[in-house]
DNA sequence: GTCTATAATGTGATAGAC
DNA sequence: GTCTATCACATTATAGAC
């Protein structure tokens, strides 16, 4: 599994045998199943059929390793930070995001389960390592869901919208569960998100306090 | 914050000064916090204000102390699946068993956040401490989402419907969100859960039982 | 019931040979 | 580019004093 195209860490340097793909992708492996913190640089060695000094040739730390996996995650981010400030779209911006959101699901569900599974470890690994002043997109993302302007209701269904995109990632990637048609997958959460976000206009109306109790 | 009574572990012991339910509930911070994985058993005693040994005579491992925890979880989900298997409600079951489901969440919102959090970590330990046959009760209940007689389309919004109520229980105690009434949560979520699995009536009158000072 | 002291192990990381 | 060998440190856990 391709993870990251020939990547200039620090000189431009590109690795002849692979092996540095073959770690993120023993690493993506265990991260996702373990978890971060769980998974020790001797197992990756182990599964990759190295060293751990080897390792240390190819990344300068363990957390430069997760830091790495998460940056296509990052740019994902950023390009839905993007998206969703842009003014461009007045009204129906939520729901347009979501369906963009699902498309990229289906590329990158390995990754969002990572992220799903490691987010306070990569946020640590993150505020210490910080390279550069840069807050994490992620945060800034999440920071939207806390918006004062907004209804307890449409927090939830926000919030809510982006859990069932991730749950439905997470059940197609099942250990049990058979192989899901991506295509068919995106098409169901699409209509169930729609569901969810009651299909008209979203939240971005200031005044929409729900009518229950 | 109790979390545990007075708990008859190996011989019937009650601790006087409390010492143990000090060291469950600040376990459990630090748990939901940090993660299992990422929270030393020094730091924990620091917070308490004992020393390390100290845990050692109120729990035998630092497994324990996670699967304590986790304890009030399996019992919610052993009540889950008791609902869930009842061949007494035919179809709308489960819309049945998700309102009974966002009421236990008021309650217990911490301890499933925690579970959320520490899912895998739980499952290893558990695995490995097997204390008797039993399954977890926790895999039981997911695995009904991969029943294969169920269409993709029943599953997503099953598995959905689930993520938004820990989302919304989740959303709700982020650091800087202000206080949110449980139960107006509570009602947002029945109504949003809805929403997503296409139930028509509204929730029935939620049946709240008397609230503890 | 809590302490001090220490054992036993695993971890991330480094140095230097080849 | 990968190896062997090792370091410094944190961790869980135990033994025994008080």
């Amino acid at each position: 599994m391709l993870v990251h195209g020939p990547h200039p860490s620090g000189g431009g340097r590109v690795d002849g045998s692979g092996t540095r793909e073959r770690i993120l992708a023993v690493a993506l492996d265990l991260f996702v199943e373990q978890g971060y913190e769980e998974t020790s640089l001797r197992q990756i060695a182990e599964l990759v059929g190295v060293t751990k000094a080897a390792l240390y040739y190819h990344f300068r730390s363990k957390d430069e390793i997760l830091l790495t996996l998460h940056e296509p995650v990052h740019e994902l981010m950023r390009n839905a930070m993007a998206r969703l400030e842009d003014p461009a779209s007045g009204g129906g911006m939520w729901m347009t995001f979501l369906d963009w959101l699902i498309d990229q699901v289906a590329a990158h569900s390995r990754l969002l389960l990572m992220y799903q599974r490691n987010a306070t470890a990569l946020g640590e690994v993150h505020r210490k390592d910080h390279r550069g002043p840069e807050l994490e997109p992620e945060q800034l993302f999440l920071s939207k869901l806390r918006d004062p302007a907004l209804s307890l209701d449409d927090r939830v269904r926000m919030a809510g919208s982006l859990a069932v995109i991730v749950a439905g990632a997470a059940l197609a990637m099942q250990p049990g569960a058979r192989t899901v048609d991506p295509a068919e997958l995106a098409s169901v959460l699409r209509v169930a998100v729609r569901d969810l976000m009651r299909a008209g206009p979203p939240p971005p109306a200031p005044s929409a306090p729900p009518p229950p109790a």
